[in-house]
Parts: C-alpha cells; sequence; structure tokens
RNA sequence: GGGGUCGUAGUGCAGUCCGGUCCAACACGCCUGCCUGUCACGCAGGAGAACGCGGGUUCAAAUCCCGUCGGCCCCGCCA
C-alpha cells in the first residue's frame, strides 16, 4: 500500500476550501456511527475536522469505515463541502466544513488506550505518565508543549535582536561543593573520577565573561539531586543569561522588557512595568516569604508593642527572647467556623509553632478571644486600629522566634488564600526581591553558606562590614517572583580574585580547597575579567505559569516523578555487573 | 530524614469513619445489534474489579490493626 501525500493538515480547512479534493491523515478522535452515515473527527497536532462516510459518495470507504475505532490512523481523501446551516459546528474551527469522503486506508490500529484522549476525562498522573506519549495526544498537554516551544522561540528572537550569543556548555562538569547536590556521572577511561552533571552554568558564564562574549544566554538544561516539589524538577530548564559592564538596572529593565514581550505575544496580556521591587527584609517582616504572592493582601503585622508589658507568659517569653508576635488579620472572616479555625493552630503546630490565638473583633473595643483577659481596652483599641479591623474581623497570632512567625504566618497566609480561593487568576504580579543577605548560617554544616552562590558580589557599602558582622552583609542577588513564585534569580558577581578568595575564606571554604575546586576560576580572575553579572529563569516554571498549569511537570514532555523516577522508560534502573567493572565501580547497599 | 493524603473494573470515582445489607455501585470507555446529519451522537443488550501487596484480629474484612510498596502535596533540603 502506496501512501498518499497528504495535502492539508487536520485544523487549516474552511469555507474557502471548499470543492476541493483533499487527502487528510490524522487519527480518529471520535466515531459516530448512524449505520446510514459514518461521522469520524480526524485529529492531527493542527486541530479535529470532520469527515463523512456516505454510502452514497463510496461504498467501499463506508464498509471500511466501520471497521475503524477510536485512535486508528487513517488517510482519506475526499472533497471539502460545505456542512449545511443547521449542521455547522460553533466550537470548531473546522466547523463549517466536512471531508466528504471517497477513499481510505487505514494507516495503523489501535488497542484500546489506558485512558481516554478526550478533554473531557479526568486521567491519573500515574498512568498519564506511564503513557506520556499518549498523554501528550491530549489537548492540554499538546498545547502546553507547543507553547513552551513558542516561548523559547521568542526568547531566542529577542535576546538575538539585543545581541546575545546563545553558546553551550559542557553537561560533563566538574562537581563543585557549594549548592546543592549533585548528580555524577564515572569516567570509564579515568578510573575512580566523576564528572558532575551542573547544577547550573554558572561557572562557564563568567568565564564566557572573561573570554568577551559580553552578551550570552542559553536554554539549557541543569541538574539537582534534592527532594521535589511542584514546581522542583530534578532536571530542568534554564534561560541562562550573563552580560559584561553592566549594572543591576540595565539588567532588570532588560528582563522587564523580555517578560512584558513573551506575556504580550503569548496571552495577550499587558504586564505593568517597571516591576515593583521588594527588599528581602521587607518580604520575610511582611510576607514571612521571599517570593510573595502580591496578588492578595492580608500582610504580616509586627504587634511586639503592643504586648511588650502583657502579663500573658508566652508572649512575654517571646519577647525576652527576641522573638516576634505576628498578626495578619483574614479575609472573608465570616468563613471561619471554630472547626476552621482549630483546624488552622493545627496546620501551625504542625510547622513547629506552639499554637494559633484568634482574636475576633466586635463592636468598639469589644473582643472574642482566649486572649481577652490579657488585653486592656485601651490595647484592644490600639490593635484594632493597627489591624484596620472592623467588628466581625478575625485576626490570628502567632509568637515564637522572628524567623519562624514569619515561616508559619506567611504559610498560612498562602493556605488561607487558597482555601478562601481569593487569588485573582489571569493577573500577573512580577516582583524583583533585592538586597538579599550574603551569608547564612548552616545549622546543618555549622558554617556560613552563601545564601545564593559564592561568587554574588557584596553591596558595596557592606564589604566593610565582610569580617566584622559578616551575617548583616547584603548581597547584589536579585530574585523574580511572579504570583508567589520564584521564576528566576542572579546576582552581579564577584570579579576581582582578592575579593572572592575573602569570601572563600568567610565560607571556611581553605585556600586549598579553593583552589582544588575553583582554581580555574581564580585563575581566570587574574586575566582582565570585566564586571559582570547575570540571572537564570526556570523556563519549566515559566511555561507553566503561562499555561496556567499547577504543576511543573505539565509543562514537561517527559517529567519524571516526585521520587525521581520515570514511570515510561522505568529508570533509573540497575546495569550491569560488567558495566559496573568496566567503571571500577563496586556498590554497597 | 519528617508529616499529610490517596491506592477499588481499561479510565475516573462511590462504598472504608459505624465489619455482615458488597460474589462491590455509578459514569466514561469496551463488545454486539439498530440507526442517513451527528459532533462528548442516540437507543437496546453484554462483558469486565475478589478492593496496591504481605501479615494479623474476627464466626465474618474493601471496611479494623501492623508492616510494606507506589502516586501526589508540604516541612527539611534545593548556592
Amino acid at each position: 500500500m502506496k501512501l498518499w501525500k497528504r495535502t492539508h493538515s487536520c485544523g487549516e480547512l474552511n469555507k474557502g476550501n471548499i470543492e476541493e479534493n483533499v487527502t487528510l491523515m490524522g487519527w480518529v478522535n471520535s466515531r459516530r456511527d448512524h449505520g446510514g452515515l459514518i461521522f469520524i473527527d480526524l485529529r492531527d497536532r493542527e486541530g479535529k475536522t470532520q469527515i463523512v462516510f456516505d454510502p452514497k459518495v463510496s461504498k467501499e470507504a463506508h464498509q471500511l469505515a466501520h471497521n475503524i475505532r477510536n485512535e486508528f490512523v487513517i488517510a482519506v481523501k475526499g472533497e471539502v463541502s460545505f456542512r449545511g446551516k443547521d449542521a455547522i459546528n460553533p466550537n470548531m474551527k473546522t466547523g463549517e466544513i466536512e471531508i466528504r469522503i471517497s477513499e481510505m486506508q487505514i494507516l495503523s490500529q489501535s488497542k484500546q488506550l489506558p485512558f481516554s484522549i478526550s478533554e473531557y476525562s479526568d486521567v491519573g498522573e500515574d498512568a498519564r505518565l506511564k503513557y506520556r506519549y499518549l498523554d501528550l495526544r491530549r489537548t492540554e498537554m499538546k498545547n502546553n508543549i507547543i507553547l513552551r516551544h513558542k516561548v523559547s522561540l521568542l526568547i531566542r528572537n529577542f535576546l538575538n535582536k539585543k545581541g546575545f550569543l546563545e553558546i553551550e556548555t559542557p553537561f560533563l562538569t566538574k562537581s563543585t561543593p557549594e549548592g546543592a547536590r549533585d548528580y555524577i556521572v564515572p569516567s570509564r577511561v579515568n578510573p575512580g573520577k566523576f564528572f558532575a552533571l551542573p547544577q547550573s552554568p554558572q561557572l562557564f558564564k563568567q568565564l564566557l565573561m572573561i573570554s568577551g562574549f559580553d552578551k550570552y544566554f542559553q536554554i539549557v538544561r541543569c541538574f539537582r539531586d534534592e527532594d521535589l516539589r511542584a514546581d522542583r524538577a530534578p532536571e530542568f530548564t534554564q534561560l541562562d543569561m550573563e552580560m559584561s559592564f553592566i549594572d543591576r538596572d540595565i539588567l532588570f529593565n532588560l528582563i522587564e522588557e523580555l517578560m512584558a514581550t513573551l506575556f504580550k505575544e503569548i496571552l495577550s496580556a499587558e504586564v505593568k512595568r517597571p516591576f515593583p521591587r521588594l527588599d528581602y527584609d521587607d518580604a520575610m517582616s511582611h510576607y514571612g516569604i521571599d517570593k510573595p504572592d502580591l496578588r492578595y493582601g492580608m500582610k504580616i503585622h509586627n504587634l511586639n508593642e503592643f504586648f511588650k508589658d502583657t502579663q500573658f507568659s508566652p508572649f512575654s517569653e517571646v519577647l525576652a527572647g527576641n522573638g516576634k508576635i505576628g498578626a495578619l488579620k483574614t479575609e472573608q472572616p465570616e468563613k471561619f467556623s471554630r472547626k476552621n479555625i482549630d483546624d488552622l493552630d493545627l496546620f501551625v503546630k504542625s510547622l513547629g509553632l506552639g499554637g494559633l490565638i484568634s482574636i475576633r473583633f466586635k463592636e468598639g473595643s469589644e473582643l472574642q478571644s482566649s486572649l481577652k483577659k490579657y488585653i486592656t481596652e485601651e490595647t484592644a483599641a490600639l490593635l484594632k486600629k493597627e489591624m484596620q479591623a472592623q467588628p466581625g474581623d478575625l485576626v490570628f497570632i502567632a509568637a515564637g522566634s522572628t524567623e519562624k512567625v514569619n515561616q508559619v504566618l506567611g504559610l498560612l497566609r498562602i493556605k488561607i488564600a487558597n482555601t478562601l480561593k481569593i487569588i485573582p487568576k489571569e493577573q500577573y504580579k512580577f516582583l524583583w526581591v533585592t538586597n538579599f543577605p550574603l551569608f547564612e548560617y548552616s545549622q546543618t554544616e555549622k558554617r556560613y553558606t552563601s545564601v545564593h552562590h559564592p561568587f554574588t558580589a557584596p553591596v558595596d557599602e557592606d564589604i566593610a562590614m565582610l569580617e566584622s558582622n559578616p551575617y548583616q552583609v547584603r548581597s547584589k542577588a536579585y530574585d523574580l517572583v511572579l504570583n508567589g513564585n520564584e521564576i528566576g534569580g542572579g546576582s552581579i558577581r564577584i570579579h576581582r580574585t582578592e575579593l572572592q578568595q575573602k569570601i572563600f575564606n568567610l565560607l571556611g571554604i581553605k585556600a586549598e580547597e579553593a583552589e582544588q575546586k575553583f582554581g580555574f576560576l581564580l585563575e581566570a580572575l587574574q586575566y582582565g575579567p570585566p564586571p559582570h553579572g547575570g540571572i537564570a529563569f526556570g523556563m519549566d516554571r515559566i511555561v507553566m505559569l503561562l499555561a496556567g498549569a499547577s504543576s511543573i511537570r505539565d509543562a514537561i514532555a517527559f517529567p519524571k516523578t516526585a521520587k525521581a523516577t520515570c514511570p515510561l522508560t522505568g529508570a533509573p534502573s540497575e546495569v550491569s555487573s560488567e558495566q559496573l567493572k568496566e567503571l571500577h565501580i563496586k556498590l554497597d547497599l
């Protein structure tokens, strides 16, 4: 059977093609067999077209069409015809026409599918991932993959126009001590030695700056062997960028233009510029998180002042210990029953705080709360003013260490917003978070570690504090946040060897170790490095948000599960003892 | 590493709290037949699950207990 030549896709024919003879190929999306007439929606990547088998047109084709089942692949020849006024389907792009079939070939058959391709049926993610190639036939996933392509193309075109070069960097590279756990690849020809897959092309892009490629970008896979989340995959794609001779504002401006272009081209959404900026410290104290969702309010208030003389010992102890009494006023307070509030209390406890206290404001300085006897009428009035509370309003209070209170109230804020469903869809609130601390203390490692990475430059006026007060030093790092998602982050880098050495020292990385791990960078920094900085974006997250999806997996053609496995291929899997032997690897399980 | 939640026909789910009424319900899909204007076609009939796996309690377990595996979500972790 010779394969015919396809003349059109299933998404392009319309009234203008009437009376044309066409050849279509595609999958049988649905079959409506009326005995006399058989209708089939033929589907390909571009869309669906209704084809009709009428014995008056071809007895043979009509006969053959009885054998067709869903997801068979067929080729059909026929004439494009108008459906007739009453038969038009306004929900289909090709809904005014149909193809009256004169000849058909069955190109391949299909077993009954493990799930329906129809957009009207729900399918569990288990089944979808195991049969991902079928899942990708479904409209929603297909559109996400097409959208992802468009995003990549827009980015490449935009950056090309701005003078950027896309340059590839190695996947088989060197393990670095800071940062995430590496995925490791053994080197057969170098027994006992290992490559690491890149967590990001960080060092290479800095080297490219030293090479003089002053505007670099790459859409590139990165790998991190850490535990996963809805928005975190073990291998993920970054839009990685670096520029020389720039300051933060040049970069911000460029990125804002890029984002506005993306959102306009993809969603026809106008994005307000410039994007607001928020200091890390303010983000933490007002939202309890470094990636606040600005689509809704419920900011965290600090109530320390109001309880400085309190007799309520849990609070006075917190204040004595330099802690925080934080509060947030919920929206839609009328929706909170005693049971709801108890559940939130449990939620707060599960995150490691003592509990949640609620205050329901009434008329005047009246209030209803387990804390009532510790609150004077005067304090009640002040509280009411601070929280801008109306009668009926509900305020949640938590106390503990400042970090914990911020974190827990931040998570509570998100939980309440989700529960109340007050987060507006189709609204895009970008935010730059700036002035991150340079260092943080790592409980697990018992030393300072970089908040961003060890190549991040400190804020100039804080450099003097590096030794005396390293915890207070701010960095020239920034994150781009969209609707509560960190979609990108970067920094202005250190471009002087001495400062880089000093940072390594403070991080407890010995000169010898620094030499061994980053020697090549330190050496490169001695050969005329330009001042430079950059940013990297989570492509999968951006596509996820543009697609309106809630999991990064819906933005990836062949994603991994939360346990970093692939149900489709069965990866990861054992390898033969011969393979291990060649690599000089012995297992110790 | 910790917490939560789910696991029942091909798919999605009900039943699980309060064990027997469940040789497990419903919808979609599938199979057979009918149907010339449907478009998530319709109508009639039919097949299909011993309830993730292992053990225990009980006269009796999808339902209770213990363990285990897997999916998803969160905390830790993710420069």
